[in-house]
DNA sequence: CGATCTCCGTTCAAAATCCGAACTTACGTT
DNA sequence: AACGTAAGTTCGGATTTTGAACGGAGATCG
């Protein structure tokens, strides 16, 4: 399989990691996701060659994970913006930072603190079943092959 | 910045990547979940070379979200098994299987349900802040400076 | 007016990475 | 003896990624 054969698959997971399953595009993400949206921002944050911002900006504008949309004329620039459907693509970026907070995390703590304005408090992400808002752990789910997969498809275990 | 280079950044979603950021290791972590344990499962899964798969589970192993532990002796086969530290990747990928099934899925509907032992119901995951409970969007989140972050360190925004 | 600066890219050769295919080891099976 | 299976390793060529330079459209400086 090529990574291009991914958005192809016939599994969900495959579909997104071929719009977002790349380390910078995914690094851009949390950028945007901090208030990031220039060109030059990205570049000069994450220190990578520019044909690679650029390359992922397109993608993810192609994808409609992104808007462009110009902030002045004379010269024209543009900005990155999230869609509706980049925003929801927050719960996988706090995911990871939760991970990450909380087996890489030094001594001193996290590097980032996220405050719920909801309710005022530092928080961390917690993912609850949509039907009875119990907590999910890995081993309280049960999958199985959905109406989404043809039935001479490949079984997907 | 290099790849290799993710991992010292005062940045969790930079330390999660520099260990799960690829698409292999991401869709193999995606099988692991659906019960896939030995490396000719993955290869034959995922049709990626032979080398990859190695290298992928021999990071994933290093890192200890995953367990290389003999099942049969004579000759001996392992078999990878998660971690607490693995299954704790959970939320990852329960948060990119939602977006996938959201904006992905056909007409027909996802390729694969869980179903959530708890309650018995076909679910999705929903995020919800630790303290208050309440579901958590992009819009709601105030993000600062934590104190693991050394002063002179790069500012975050 | 000419020089330099900013922002947003494009181009290109060199370096790093990935891939397929074959090979290896160590057993079991026919 | 020949074949099959599981789990890799090796290697040369194809693909990606990178750094560094270049372009262009206007703004600003002197």
């Amino acid at each position: 399989m090529k990574w291009d054969d991914l958005a192809q698959e016939p599994c969900s997971v495959a579909r997104s990691l071929a719009v977002i399953g790349d380390r910078w595009t995914l690094m851009i993400l949390r950028d945007i996701f901090l208030g990031v949206r220039r060109f030059e921002a990205f570049q000069a944050r994450l220190g990578i060659s520019r044909s690679i911002v650029t390359e992922r900006l397109n993608l993810l504008v192609a994808e409609g994970v992104l808007e462009r949309r110009p902030y002045q004329d004379r010269p024209v620039r543009h900005e990155y913006r999230l869609t509706d459907k980049g925003l929801d693509l927050h719960p996988v970026i706090m995911a990871i930072v939760d991970w990450g907070d909380r087996y890489y995390a030094g001594e001193a703590g996290p590097p980032i603190l996220r405050r719920h304005k909801g309710c005022g408090c530092d928080f961390h992400a917690v993912q609850v079943c949509s039907e009875c808002g119990e907590p999910v752990t890995a081993r309280d789910v049960e999958a199985r092959q959905g109406p989404g997969v043809a039935p001479e498809a490949k079984p997907v275990a």
